[in-house]
Order: structure tokens, then sequence, then C-alpha cells
DNA sequence: CATCTATGTTGACACATGTCGAATCAAAGC
DNA sequence: GCTTTGATTCGACATGTGTCAACATAGATG
């Protein structure tokens, strides 16, 4: 059991929202607050939505950049307004155009969550 | 583009479902396919029977010693059949009791989605 | 074989969620 | 002001999902 935490790609002052997966079993607090996170990305549309804002040049676009995903626009805005809630995006008006961009601490938090977990 | 993969935590050999978050805009299919796996997680009840299972000596344990999450035995029977459909879990029968232990390639695969978007 | 214990399955129900069209708001340009 | 374009909100609907009680199944034990 190597404990060697050598993750150079993660922040090491994410807030510590909850255990790796395979520490202790999750509290129901933490089960509630983990799986909001979870749940935001488990639906296609908004993990297109999200890969396209993540994958675009700084990190952030605007939302007529990303909006071809197959649904109607209402329908996209409301997936933004989902993520943007589980804190994985955050929103910025620039004129006539909103822009998007990725909430990198949380990310990586759900990622030590996992990849600890994958020891 | 720093190709460097220096990740010594995880297998180099997961598959490779789907391309880091951030690298490229998601496919349709490739969203439907990785929305699954956040979506079994996406549920508190799941997240703490996954947890229960992946910090249990030897990554394993049977119902017996997790179903005690306040939800009735058919419940947690439900879930974990949803955690093994997604891929997360596997189960096997010893006797009496069903044991369930965690799936790491597949959770690994998972974490390389996310911290490979979080730099 | 009968019975008990541990899990899984089925059916039903309330509730959450994804989707769209229509209406609304916000900024820019005429 | 009025219109145009981008984006969100609202109202409604169909579908999905979590939950439980009841029943079914598998294995162990008498």
């Amino acid at each position: 059991m190597s404990n060697s935490r050598a993750l150079p790609l993660l922040d090491p002052d994410v807030q510590p929202c909850c255990p790796p997966l395979n520490e202790r079993p999750l509290t129901a607090e933490e089960a509630v607050r983990t799986a909001a996170m979870f749940k935001a990305l488990g639906d296609p549309v908004r993990l297109r939505l999200f890969s396209a804002v993540a994958s675009h040049e700084g990190g952030e676009a605007c939302v007529c950049d990303i909006s071809d995903v197959g649904v109607s626009q209402p329908t996209v805005s409301h997936h933004l307004k989902k993520l943007k809630d589980a804190g994985l995006l955050a929103s910025e008006r620039r004129g006539t155009w909103v822009y998007y961009r990725v909430e990198p601490s949380v990310l990586a938090a759900m990622g030590q969550l996992l990849t600890s977990a994958a020891r």
C-alpha cells in the first residue's frame, strides 16, 4: 500500500469536501453533497455542455458557441443553470453574450475522490 | 500541448472510454456512456453504498455489512444492481452471502476524466 | 423435506427531471 | 423609441427514478 501522494496535476489546497471514497463510508450528509456534483454530470447533454466549455480556449465559452448539442436553446440554458447551481460552472455577462467557465477547484476535488479510491 | 502523462497512481492501461473533459467536446455517444457512470454515483444512497464497499477491507463487502443506510433492504438491492449495471461494482455469491467489490479500472478511468480536466 | 435467513425481483406509487413552445428580459444598433 | 439578436424564465407535459410492501429465490441447517 504505497501511500505516496504524488499527483502533480492536483492542487493540494482544494477544499476537502469529502474524504476519498475508499477511506471510510461516507456519512449521509457527505453523500448528499458529493452526489449532487456527480448528478450534475450524470446527464449526456450536461456532460457535453461541460466538456464544450472545458475544452474551449481559455476554459470559457459563450452560450452561442456550445449550444449545438441537439436540444432547444431553453433546454441548453436549463442545463447550464444546473451546472452552475452545482458549482461546476460560473457565468458572466460581457455585452451581448454570456460566458461560462469551469470551476477548477471543485473539479479537482471530485477527481481526488475517485483517483484516491482507484489505487 | 504538453502530452506528458505522469499520473503514478493511475493505471496506464485503463480502457480509454472517453477523452479528458477538457481535451475536446465529447460526442453524443461518448457523453451517453460517460454520463451513465456519473449518474450511477449521483444518488446519495448509491454513493454511500459504493463508499462502504470501497472502504471495506479487501475492497469487498457482503450486503449484510453495508445495508445500514436508512432505506429498506429491497431498495438497497435495487441500488446495488444499478451500480453493477453501470460497471462500477461486481458481485459474487459465496455460500449464504453475496459479496460486492469495486471495479478499479472503471473508477480510474473516471478519475482521469476529471483530473486531466482540472489542471 | 421443512424451515429459516439472506438477497433479489415485481408491481405500484409519488416525485423528480428532461424537454419544448411561448413569453420575457438584456444588450446593441437602427 | 423600435427592432433584432442572444439568453433566461415560465408553464406544461411525458418520462424517468427512488421507494416500499409483497412475493420469489438461493443456500444452509435441522
